[in-house]
DNA sequence: GCGGAATAGATGAGCCTTCAACTACGCTGA
DNA sequence: TCAGCGTAGTTGAAGGCTCATCTATTCCGC
């Protein structure tokens, strides 16, 4: 019955008055409710749209952002950090990203002019091409999952939701 | 401009009346900012929660799932596939995890009475005192970064959007 | 009761992510 | 001009997830 985010308690642990490290907030019935639906509904739609795109384009959700990222700035590059920061990714986790679509030939390190420490991720033709042709099977599958799944109201209260949460968790 | 879900265009492709293959449906800019800040904050919301719960406890989200649905069941014991199921986790992936917290000593397999081929996970003492220590510091995160950034309309809100991408997706 | 299909679960290889170093360069002040 | 610190990015090890494969058991029809 208590699910997920408290303690399945016995009962409701004594509480003695005048507590100094504070009861837990616990989620009440509804609360709880509210944040499965979201949970579930959230993993269930990343998940399926991952997988739909990596195995139907071999390119997975991750890597898509990269070159989203990319293919959307002028000359098709970008500062390492700034595109990790884009692709909600961690400096680390993109270095190996990148590297990995280098290898596909996707991709190219360039040394950056104005900072010697600095590279440049650059999208190559091959990897243009590549999200050409992954572009219309991802859009497919958002249309399909989310947004034929949802009344105008329920869109715009789904971005309503995520700005206000960005504001909190921060564009970064 | 263009963002994320739609391949850059360097202005709309040339389309041919008749077409058999089916113009992608491409997100209009206002799709594409609602589908932006659902995917960003809810990356974000749930790498934030599964960070600080692995931080302070030790114990990832994936895993205090697996705890969770444990404690909530007659006898903390599930069948493998059931368990799997509550988890949206796949055979495999459960498989792994139970052998991990089983070296932990906070999960125990024992043989099913009903159906020799069938195992039961079993929630260890150890195990259920791990997850009532991680309980009040996961149920914290979720209120600080999800309902106290929330109105009570949004709450709303985001369970109808859940429910009803769950109604979608299915409970499998 | 027996042969074959279906189900439950485990296993290992390979890829991805994280984390903690580590290198290299730029910036600032004395 | 150089010492020290901060920033940019890489690297490798360790753990987690996926996928294909494998074993063991049950179910079903005859």
């Amino acid at each position: 019955m208590t699910a997920h985010v408290s303690l399945p308690p016995e009962g409701p642990a004594s509480e003695e008055p005048g507590h100094t490290t504070g009861e837990p907030r616990w989620l009440d019935a509804e609360e709880q409710r509210a944040w499965r639906a979201y949970l579930y509904s959230a993993q269930l739609l990343l998940d399926r749209l991952d997988r739909e795109l990596t195995h139907e384009t071999g390119i997975s959700h991750a890597y898509y952002e990269v070159l989203v990222a990319l293919s959307e700035t002028p000359g098709r590059r970008m500062r390492m950090s700034e595109l990790a920061d884009r692709c909600l990714s961690s400096r680390s986790r993109l270095s190996h990203a990148v590297s990995r679509l280098e290898e596909r030939g996707w991709v190219r390190r360039e040394v950056c002019a104005e900072d010697g420490r600095g590279l440049l991720a650059v999208l190559t033709d091959e990897g243009f091409a590549a999200l050409a042709a992954a572009a219309p099977v991802h859009v497919e599958s958002v249309r399909t999952h989310l947004f034929d799944q949802l009344t105008p109201e329920q869109v715009a209260a789904m971005r309503d939701l995520g700005e206000t949460l960005l504001r909190h968790l921060g564009p970064r």
